[in-house]
DNA sequence: AATGAATGAGTATTCATTCAT
DNA sequence: GATGAATGAATACTCATTCAT
């Protein structure tokens, strides 16, 4: 389905993949928005269930921000059909984008401020910043990341994105050797 | 057509938003698809012709840089129905994001890939930093800024998230002060 | 639909006519065309069959030749619709008129050869003729006259034509009175 | 065009093949119908004109019909092209269908009626036929005998079915010698 | 609960025809 | 007389959704 875009896909194909008929789609979901909806949802919330898990046991608060990174593109990177979803499909129903963004996103978003706002306060990370902003930030240089691997042929590992990307992010592009002499 | 998305525009309503009658339309352009494809096109030409003009007058690489990015969000900004179109209906038609990734989105790219290298160059970033990677973290966190924007109620302006988006990434996240002591 | 020919009767017209919605018709064909080949292939093999089970009962080959050339007219005559679609639709779509000469109507003359060649054999026919061309002389005679039934008032019965075209085509035109002479 | 059938050629084709622009079209004819008509009406007048000529240099009634079956078929199979809208084009549309066959082929046919005519006046053929009726036969044999060479491969000459579709009919399919017997 | 046949609203595209130049 | 850009009516086909079984 991913491959020809959510658009493309008839409830038909959906309900043969299924292995159901296609009324029975109907008694599980309002219409077919609606489907995609809860399906993003859903897996959403497993994604964030499945990440505080692993985050919750990671002490320092710039290796939560690593992780999530990283944790953020595996998930993306392991189905590259849930990958088209997440970075082409659900940005073009708006009406779901901004549901999905005022919803999950926003929780799976707080996450991601709430290990920011931690490392500025133990210091890590400088106070200047807005936690809100800066997560934006991130966020854009993952999804960029992955919209880009979506796009491609897909001959590397998306997750092997994260560490350069932090990288820029946690150091900077600016060269301190030479701004320092 | 911006407000409803591409797909949920009718070759009459635009034809009638043009002036013209829907065949009129079949005159300049080979189908639906294709009307969205050289609408994109040119608009993005006349993106890089524009803002070429400015950057050759800017000297500092870095001042480069942060123009680039000021006139991409201020591009964007100063239309929401074109942001929309870029930000959401561009990148549904897969295989139109392809083509223009692979002609126009990559001219206009391997211009800011060009202003990090002489930057690098030049001393003034760091010369670890992969050039390419480092204009895709870039380039998605200005992304992410204007996809925020458009799915907002867009009460601020797009372009003022440019000053603190290079922030970040110029100077990066960690705390120096911090991390010297 | 006969009366304003296929082309120009459209499928709702189809759909309303017999009593289902426009969608149900694509459900059981293929497109509008397919339509037209179905239905016709169908009625061809229903005059076949019915056909056959009467000129098997027909024991001298004149007599069958005669019979095939009754049942023939008598079959385009009792539906002036359904002769339409046979003598004017049909061979406007080549295509179609193609198939249905390398198919169905290439069984129904083999028939009409067969009892040429049989005829032959029991020496009612002249063993000069070829069976092939004289059965597609008595095939166009026959089409001919039913062509020009279609265009007519239809103000008499197309298979009284059967009769004088079988006088003419089995005695001849010659005059063998003054021939022997 | 007649490749394609007269429904499926778009004015602007024609323009182009007559090397004039789409509107000159419409200075000389009325609609695209009246095109085919004229054009029609023109090749069948002069189809008659030359035919006439040599005819009224024959001087027996059997072989002025003989000759009126030469020409007929020699004229179609000159051109595959116009044979074509004869065959086909030409019985698609009824209402041109039935104008032509109360105006030019009326006349192309009571030409043949009259040899008929002639040659049972003076013997040669069996004064029990009807005229009228005979002609249509004869017509039909021969229009059979145009169309089955349109939907072939078109490897033999039209013309050289008039010989023995004319013995055929002429001396007919019974066996005389048997029947004599 | 499950089915899947039937529905019918909705739309891109074509092309004969016109008419200002 | 000639042009050809512009027109807009007309239509096959799709597919989300329903509902009788």
């Amino acid at each position: 389905m991913a491959r020809n875009g959510f658009d493309r896909t008839t409830v038909s194909q959906i309900a043969k993949a299924a292995g159901v008929a296609d009324g029975t789609i109907y008694l599980y979901f309002q219409n077919k928005d609606d489907l995609l909806q809860k399906t993003i949802d859903d897996i959403t919330d497993s994604f964030i269930q499945e990440g505080l898990a692993i985050l919750e046991r990671t002490a320092s608060p710039i290796d939560r921000i690593r992780k999530f990174a990283e944790l953020h593109l595996a998930n993306l990177g392991a189905d590259e059909n849930l990958a088209c979803i997440f970075q082409i499909e659900l940005r073009h129903n708006m009406r779901l984008m901004r549901e999905f963004s005022q919803k999950k996103l926003r929780k799976y978003f707080s996450y991601l401020e709430s290990y920011i706002r931690q490392a500025q306060e133990e210091g890590y990370i400088r106070k200047s910043l807005t936690p809100w902003l800066t997560a934006k930030i991130l966020f854009g240089a993952l999804d960029e990341a992955a919209t880009n691997w979506v796009l491609s042929n897909r001959d590397y590992k998306l997750e092997d994105m994260a560490a350069p990307t932090l990288d820029v992010l946690l150091n900077g592009m600016v060269d301190r050797t030479y701004a320092a002499s």
